[in-house]
DNA sequence: TCAATTGTTCTATTGTTTACGAACAATGGA
DNA sequence: TCCATTGTTCGTAAACAATAGAACAATTGA
């Protein structure tokens, strides 16, 4: 697997950020970080195509949304907690919290 | 001007609203109406054409971020604040905020 | 080395979004 | 009534996004 690209903290921009957090596979993606992190592409139950979830784990790493770690042959994911807080402090929680009764 | 329809305070998704505000154009609008609510369409300094103006205004109306009301030729627009913040709280103030720096 | 696992990339399809200009509708003032 | 103002709608084009399957790459274990 080749490196992975991600964003700096200066770099990530609100609007970007909100529209990867606009969809409802990435939502719940997020979601699932946001209770436990760390977990492998794989272990999350999406209703989509391995390829689709690809792109959609993708679009939130290029957002600065997520960490993705190559770790064998799987990738673990991460949120980028701290820099999202830092850059837009709040909006993750909110965001979070909003979701909550999905 | 016919009726416009407004979603229920019930009815607002997250990723729709979100979605709503992942707009450049968008997200400017939402800006000057936090700073001062109940301005028209056309006092907007937006860099795109009228017809587009309206779409962003229908797409924001749609999500529920936004109050349109008729007001002889022209529409009054404003935060549904209290929506939004009943809904999804904090989630309005720290998109704001985010965006302050913008 | 071979096969299984995990995830990415490529290609294609389908539908959505953004954008604009032109035409239209509604209102209000001259 | 006529005209200006304001905003919506329509038709259209270009760009983008979500989806899936097939092929591919990297790693790990047998």
């Amino acid at each position: 697997m080749r490196a992975l690209h991600h964003p700096s903290r200066k770099s990530l921009t609100l609007t970007q950020v909100l529209y990867a957090l606009s969809d409802p596979v990435r939502l719940a993606i997020v979601k699932h970080l946001a209770e436990d992190g760390g977990k492998a592409c794989g272990t999350f139950c999406l209703p989509v195509a391995k390829s689709t979830a690809s792109h959609h784990f993708r679009v939130l790493r290029e957002a600065g949304v997520i960490e993705m770690q190559s770790e064998g042959t799987q990738c673990i994911n991460s949120l980028r907690r701290e820099d999202l807080d830092a850059r837009f402090p709040g909006l993750l929680d909110s965001v979070l919290r909003a979701s909550d009764p999905l």
